[in-house]
DNA sequence: GTCTATAAATCGATAGAC
DNA sequence: GTCTATCGATTTATAGAC
């Protein structure tokens, strides 16, 4: 069961949902090719039950970064931070949940996307809290939200374990990036 | 044959490479289902046509956008004006172009990446110069690029034509958030 | 629960008429 | 250059033994 969700999270994330046949997916569990069929009744639910857990984990970690720290700022960096080491670290299932959920069956994407915008809205709300509070200056509440998203979710497209960088790495970098975009940095100017 | 990549295109963003049929891309087309290789040998041969040709758009744009303008602050301006404008305007192109071209045979695969990497080669150098300058302030040259770049590539992610903005709002605000990335607006604090 | 064997459907690609 | 018809291979999923 936890070894088909691995196996299926690394095929995925590698060739995408619909070139995974469900025979690699029960090789790289080491079983049958009917392997997987004990334990999920299709293809689909397997992704299902993937996307399902991968963005309830993300909603986790978003919801403790945002109510943990004591103030927006201190929130948006603990945010920025986890959120884009998360896609490094779990960039198997990361990809997963970012590029592989439009091929959910309409009912689980239905349900996927309601956590999605829960997600945003979450995040939302912080940075309306830090520009009323007066930490945070920007055009355009909406486009930064997105803008900062944006930067996480993408990480998930070009990390590579092989690479440069660690997920932590990328998470105090992304934090600094993220208090930029807010422009919660200005006490600070460079030259 | 144009009509064959317009439907291919718009295939392939929408379902992706491997859940697109040729039946499929035919029938977008106009054409019955053995149309498609009366122009290309395979579909494999088709992605790789978009791919090529889609990837020639962007790095002659971008070769525009940093050459033509006077100064590193005006050209990474122009840059992420137009090229986060062309990942919505060209949606269905840029997303083959962001997300499908890793499904090509290993040959025509690493023909793209060669064209990525000067992609990337090109702004880092105008980044370098604006910092040699004093234009911008970064912590690193290498994750500002990669940042700055992801933002324009991921548009083609989330934008949709019946979204709340057009194309050519979008680049106006991300001209913007990209000047906060790179430390080049700390004349005009806020607050 | 896991296997082997296979059914049923679909897909990429080709043959050959016009 | 476009069609109809179809081949051959592959895929998802199931049947039934152990």
């Amino acid at each position: 069961m936890d070894r088909l969700l691995d196996a299926g999270a690394r095929a995925f994330a590698d060739k995408g949902f619909h070139a995974t046949t469900t025979r690699d997916i029960a090789s790289r569990a080491g079983l049958s090719p009917a392997g997987v069929y004990v334990h999920f009744a299709s293809k689909e639910a397997l992704l299902h039950a993937l996307s399902l857990a991968g963005h309830e984990a993300a909603l986790d970690l978003v919801s403790r970064a945002l109510t943990e720290p004591p103030t927006p700022t201190l929130r948006l960096t603990r945010l920025m931070s986890d959120f884009a080491a998360w896609h490094a670290e779990h960039h198997e299932v990361a990809r997963v949940v970012q590029y592989e959920f439009p091929h959910l069956s309409p009912g689980h994407y239905a349900e996927v996307v309601a956590l999605r915008r829960e997600l945003h809205a979450k995040v939302q709300a912080v940075v309306e809290d830090g520009v009323t509070g007066g930490e945070f200056v920007v055009d355009d509440v909406r486009e930064t939200v997105l803008a900062l998203l944006s930067l996480c979710i993408d990480v998930a497209r070009w990390y590579s374990p092989r690479g440069r960088l660690t997920a932590s790495d990328i998470g105090s970098r992304y934090a600094s990036l993220g208090l930029r975009l807010l422009g919660a940095d200005r006490r600070v100017p460079g030259s």
